[in-house]
RNA sequence: GCGGGCGUGGUGGAACUGGUAGACACAAGGGACUUAAAAUCCCUCGCCGCUAGGCGUACGGGUUCGAUUCCCGUCGCCCGCACCA
């Protein structure tokens, strides 16, 4: 027995310098094995790694190195979403340029990223803020405007007056800028739009092909892109001196309870009501005081509803010589349909709630099944779910469903303005995403407005149009558009003096297609066509559920618009998606109450009650919830530190086995302490094998008729292929479970005194088939083995070992005996043994006679292999 | 409100398409070794019971030879969206 301790500090950087020296991780695009390209979310370059970031790459990790082992031909990049606002905070806080903090950022993430001993081709870095990546965004943004992907339009935006700069409705979260948390505003402003809402549809069909993806980002997505089927609704207006409209068009999607109808609502933004509001105060004030409520409150839900009787009224569509009022009502939203409804109070909330207020009439038209007609009423609450249409004429009797397609070509066949009445169509609430950002450090978008020619692409000659480096950040606002001279340029055109575009692109545009950059980071153009097609889509995609719809909808949006200008041919960029759980850390309070870090306390434990106290000044300290690692909580545990003291094996180890993947996992000092033992515990039983005989082999052929060998033999095959099918299914916390399994059957072998040959080389062999499967995980610790056991070449080249199919089963299998469905017995028979033999060795069975006692069985079940029910 | 998910020991979690509930790990307790500590090794570890046995997968029902798994209802927790007509 020796006391040589496995030393991470020393192994690790070795092991790192030689994988970097024998380019072992380098990929090439001509390598003719099969391909398979697995990529985690790249980081915004803040600093430093967090611990997020190593349960993130530790899992891409083992999926890399075991494709690697299975003969793929792996691609594996990593790089850096490296625009954005933190940079420019960071260049006014200390005075430097965005650039220099972001590349100084980089540097150092990196030097952490090979602390972990990852498995990256570092050959296909790329970050997007660098004008060799941007350049090639620039000139698919002008291919996209030709072929009428963007477009350039005056819309109401959300405006973050913290930032200063505009955001998509993706990124206002609860009424909120998603970085600052502002109270986003509403501003017009002119901006450039990708036009995703043309691909709506597509975006919503193709979910069902994503059978790789979580259920959960589908529905996210399908909810966000919220299609709903309707109609439009034309209502002539009665005649009137206050406008010259003569019909509103509502968007609805019940069109089977307009006789219910008992009125139409305008939004306040409805070009009708600001006509009114110009003639009417009163109106204008109602408006005026939506437009605070609309901004200023984050809890719309509990906003009254709130209507202005406009003194319009409307001819009912259905009902002849009746006509209905005409409200704005605060909860009409102009940018949905045509902002502007008809109120069917007796079957939507809001509409009975409006009609409450105001005393318009509530008519049922829907009645549930098994109501009396006669005296179904509706009291506070409208009635929205199914029945039979009553109460309207020509549709009485039939279904929603049936009622909504009567009703629709009733109206199809209306003339009204010399058009029909209704138009059945579809809505969808996904809008076209804005991308123009009033901020410095992004992507400049390549037009040049002039004066005579409008807006004038960038011709591509003249791409990259590159940021400046002499800029300051003295004043708030753009810095692009307070730079004395880059704005101005000559017109391409007319060769006039004209004004550069100084807005810059969302960065989400710079992440939308950098998985594509990857397989061809050195080209020319943005990408080759050939080599994106035979890596893309991306495999297995990692990362946090919090991308669910922002990065992975712009994603599968401009994968579509760089397949329409000819860049890729495919239809989704991620073929496999895997969202992963967040890391999570117990929280410290001192006794005045201020956060704690956990490296600054002692946990003292006696019995089963925890206390803590401070580790300089001793005082107590409360153990608090268990919450997402964060600054603010300063229950954050820093990687370098762990590394340092454990080494980055023993941190991936702990991060892939304590809870499930797709599940929060808890870090604890506990769990990295046995994870680090566990290390410690392999290094031995390898170290102990290696002195007991060097000359064994695990080349030797075992004879099956030693059980001992054997059976250890069994377990090793069935560890192989089992961890297998957990990693591929990304079960990597039952992976780690099943190499625990061997490790102690390997241990528990290797303690016993005078082992056989036989044994001996089933021992060798569990032993170097443990490494291997150890090897996604701890690569360092398993080279380290490889090594000591004399084995040729690096474990991280060696092809993931075979599995014999004869040893994952067994000959002989032991069947639990069940009485009346509770266990009661157990019997070994041979595997596959017919179930009437093996019904008269359970009847001849001591245990179950006893049992039964002379009563005779009901019904015996037999489950071939698995179960043996006896009925009395 | 709408949509989705979940509920198993002291803890994280296992249990393939209904077939031995609690794998594996952490924590805890006991013991060995040691002058001592660390490390290591051995044992116990769902609950009740001396044993036989009984009870147990949030709760109440159902289907089944058999239910953590399927169905119905109730309670609780988490996540996403939310005035979308």
């Amino acid at each position: 027995m020796s006391g040589e301790r496995y030393n991470p500090r020393e192994s690790e950087p070795k092991w790192q310098k030689v994988w970097d020296d024998s380019k072992t991780f380098v990929t090439a695009n001509d390598d003719p094995r099969d391909p398979y390209y697995v990529l985690e979310m790249f980081p915004y370059p803040s600093g430093r790694i967090h611990m997020g970031h190593v349960r993130n790459y530790a899992m891409g990790d083992v999926v890399a190195r075991y494709h690697r082992a299975r003969g793929k031909n792996v691609l594996h990049p990593m790089g850096w979403d490296a625009f954005g606002l933190p940079a420019e905070n960071a260049a006014i806080e200390r005075k430097t340029h965005p650039g220099t903090w972001t590349y100084s950022n980089i540097e150092a993430m990196k030097a952490q990223l090979k602390s972990m001993g990852l498995s990256i081709d570092w050959t296909r870095e790329i970050a997007t803020c660098d004008p060799s990546y941007y350049r090639h965004q620039q000139s698919m943004f002008l291919d996209m405007l030709e072929a009428g992907l963007i477009t350039r339009k005056s819309s109401k935006v959300n405006w973050d007056p913290v930032d200063m700069t505009v955001l998509a409705n993706e990124q206002v979260i609860d009424g909120r800028g998603w970085r600052s948390g502002a109270a986003v505003e509403q501003r017009e402003l002119t901006q450039w739009f990708f036009k995703i809402s043309d691909f709506a549809e597509d975006l919503l069909e193709a979910l069902d092909t994503l059978t790789e993806w979580p259920e959960k980002v589908r529905t996210m997505q399908r909810n966000w892109i919220g299609k709903s089927e309707g109609m439009r609704l034309l209502f002539e207006l009665v005649e009137n001196d206050k406008t010259e409209a003569t019909s509103i068009e509502v968007f609805t999607t019940r069109p089977d309870t307009i006789f219910g109808a008992s009125f139409v609502g305008l939004s306040p933004d409805h070009k009708l009501t600001a006509q009114l509001a110009a003639a009417n105060p009163a109106l204008a004030e109602f408006v005026a005081e939506c437009h605070r409520h609309g901004t200023a409150t984050e809890t719309l839900e509990k906003a009254e509803k709130q209507g202005f009787d406009t003194g319009l009224r409307v001819k009912h569509p259905v009902i002849e010589g009746e006509t209905l009022p005409v409200y704005v009502a605060n909860f009409i939203l102009m940018d949905y349909g045509t902002g502007a409804i008809f109120g069917c109070p007796a079957h939507d909330q809001r509409d009975l709630d409006l009609a409450r207020k105001h005393g318009l009439g509530v008519t049922p038209v829907v009645l549930p099944p098994g109501a009396d007609p006669a005296s179904f009423v509706i009291g506070e609450e409208a009635y929205v779910d199914a029945g039979n249409i009553f109460n309207s004429a020509f549709l009485d009797g039939l279904s929603i469903d049936e009622a909504k397609k009567a009703i629709a070509s009733h109206f199809a066949a209306r003339q009204v303005e010399g058009r029909p009445q209704g138009q059945v169509e579809v809505n969808y609430r996904l809008r076209d995403w804005g991308i123009s950002r009033q901020r410095y450090w992004g992507c400049p978008i390549p037009v040049i407005h002039c004066e005579v020619c409008g807006t004038v692409p960038v011709p591509k000659k003249d791409l990259p149009v590159v940021l400046p480096e002499d800029v300051s950040f003295d004043k708030p606002g753009n810095a692009l558009d307070h730079h004395p001279s880059w704005k101005h340029a000559a017109c391409p055109q007319c060769g006039g003096a004209a004004r550069r575009e100084t807005d810059t692109m969302d960065t989400f545009v710079d992440s939308s297609w950098y998985y594509t950059r990857f397989t061809a980071p050195d080209a020319d153009t943005p990408t080759i066509p050939e080599v994106a097609n035979r890596w893309l889509p991306v495999d297995q995609y990692i990362g946090g559920v919090e991308h669910a719809i922002l990065h992975l909808l712009y994603s599968r949006f401009f994968t579509r618009a760089m397949k329409a200008t000819g860049h890729v041919d495919l239809d989704e960029p991620f073929k496999g998606l895997f969202t992963q759980g967040m890391v999570t850390h117990e929280t410290y309070k001192s006794q005045s109450g201020e956060w704690v870090n956990p490296t600054e306390i002692i946990i003292e434990t006696l019995g089963e009650t925890r206390t803590a106290r401070h580790g300089q000044t001793g005082a107590p300290i409360t153990i608090g919830s268990v919450e997402k690692m964060s600054k603010s909580k300063k229950n954050v545990v820093d990687p370098d530190e762990i590394v340092a003291t454990y080494g980055a094996d023993t941190a991936r180890w702990f991060m892939l086995s304590d809870s499930p993947p797709e599940r929060d996992v808890q870090w604890t000092e506990a769990g990295v302490e046995g994870a680090s033992r566990f290390q410690q515990r392999i290094w031995r039983l390898v170290h102990d094998l290696i002195e007991q005989n060097t000359k064994q082999s695990s080349d030797i052929v075992v004879p099956n008729d030693d059980n001992d060998a054997l059976a250890l033999r069994r377990i090793t095959h069935r560890a192989v292929h089992g961890v297998a099918e957990d990693i591929e299914g990304l079960r990597f916390n039952r992976a780690v479970a099943q190499i625990y399994e061997l490790s102690n059957a390997l241990i528990k072998s290797a303690g016993r005194e005078a082992l056989g040959p036989n044994q001996h080389a089933a021992l060798a062999e569990g032993v170097e088939k443990l490494i291997q499967l150890l090897s996604p995980m701890m690569p360092h610790l398993a080279e380290t083995c490889w090594e000591a056991l004399g084995k040729h070449g690096l474990v991280a080249d060696a092809p993931w070992p075979k599995v014999e199919a004869s040893l994952l089963e067994d000959d002989t299998v032991t069947l639990p005996i069940q009485i009346n469905g509770k266990r009661r017995a157990e019997i070994a028979v041979a595997k596959d043994l017919p179930g009437a033999e093996v019904e008269q060795l359970v009847l001849s069975l001591d245990e179950v006679i006893r049992i039964l006692d002379g009563k005779a069985p009901k019904k015996i079940v037999v489950v071939p292999n698995r179960i043996i029910n006896v009925v009395v």
